[in-house]
DNA sequence: GGAGTTCTGGACCGAACGTTCCAGAATTGC
DNA sequence: GCAATTCTGGAACGTTCGGTCCAGAACTCC
């Protein structure tokens, strides 16, 4: 045994994880990565190898730390429509704010990196699953429950009511209007409104 | 009088309009630029004044050029739902094939730029808007002529479709599955079916 | 053909990039 | 306190970045 890190790794990651949320990883470079950990470049290349390394850990690091956060109960076994509503109506509320514009670190990531960088694009992909199954989850709790009208196919709707969050995220960086964002979300979710 | 001009303006803007296309503002440095427009760095600078300001007239050049080419009928008067049926068809057979997986350059520029870069964001908007229009323009053709059922809000199902067309190219770069991109394009389209 | 103007190739600029490296400080077990 | 080990700061690496500059070639007008 010898002198122990001097630093939590974990907190590094966090703010790693918050650069690259908002400047991208093209947008982010070793230095602005020391600045905000901390780290020196010797600390920052002995614990995460390299930049691309540090960016796959963070991707890492946000599907676990930052997309339950914005799943909230729907990530829950029995989530139901009111759950994906408060998911999507979330979307819209972060997209409001001042920070919201930085949209989703694995949506900005599939943009940048995902074409060419198959590593990265596992995780991606690997998120869009997992979020389209919690979504059709909770639309057959919902229809089982009664709250929903029957679906003539969950997992097409779950799918596309995940397209649909994506492509709030990108509209939102260029037009963060909140009527528009609030119009796609319940549009989006007219087709599942409460059996009268 | 003295010296003209020994190559094409816009094709130099269509070779860098193709780069960035591929591999964002960003990903594309002035070496590649020049490389792929055959100009000189001193032509380069004359005509366009820089790396920035090519950018946004490639953007525009994109949408003269290739999003007319994407919307086909859809940008006519009497579009209807058939068309809007075709440019999301269209999309999803774009994004299977080999060049697809660059996606929409607007697409890929709102998530890189929009939120930090006024000028950018207009034309992103911009076309946004357009697009939304036009599918908006649509549907109330197609109500008219009672190929679908009325809709509650015309304008506000358009914006629903615009967001899953976004949706759908973020999706297709992690996942260029036929089969996913195909059900989620049917799934949104599904409230507009024929009147039986 | 000569004067005037514009375009072009390529050298050059300082800055920033990601990464490597090493001397020395710090901490451990003994 | 000593030896062994690990971490740390910062200098340094070669490369690439976006942008500037200039000498000279190319062309038009007269």
């Amino acid at each position: 045994m010898a002198r122990p890190r001097q630093f939590d790794t974990d907190e590094a990651l966090d703010a790693a994880m918050r650069l690259f949320w908002s400047a991208g990883f093209r947008g982010t470079s070793v230095d602005d990565l020391t600045a905000a950990t901390g780290l020196s470049r010797s600390s920052l290349y002995n614990v995460f190898s390299g930049k691309h390394a540090l960016f796959v850990r963070a991707l890492e690091h946000y599907r676990s730390l930052v997309v339950p956060e914005k799943m909230g109960e729907l990530a829950s076994d029995d989530a139901s429509i009111g759950e994906v509503r408060a998911y999507l109506g979330g979307l819209v509320e972060d997209l409001l704010t001042e920070d919201g514009r930085q949209g989703c670190l694995l949506v900005n990531t599939a943009v940048e990196l995902a074409a060419e960088d198959d590593e990265v694009a596992d995780v991606v992909r690997a998120h869009q699953h997992l979020l389209a199954e919690s979504v059709e989850k909770a639309l057959r709790n919902a229809v089982k429950r009664g709250e929903i009208a029957p679906l003539a196919d969950p997992a097409a709707s779950a799918r596309a009511l995940v397209a649909t969050a994506h492509g709030l995220m990108v509209i939102g960086k260029a037009d963060p209007d909140e009527q528009l964002l609030r119009t796609i979300a319940d549009s989006a979710l007219a087709p599942f409104s409460p059996v009268a």
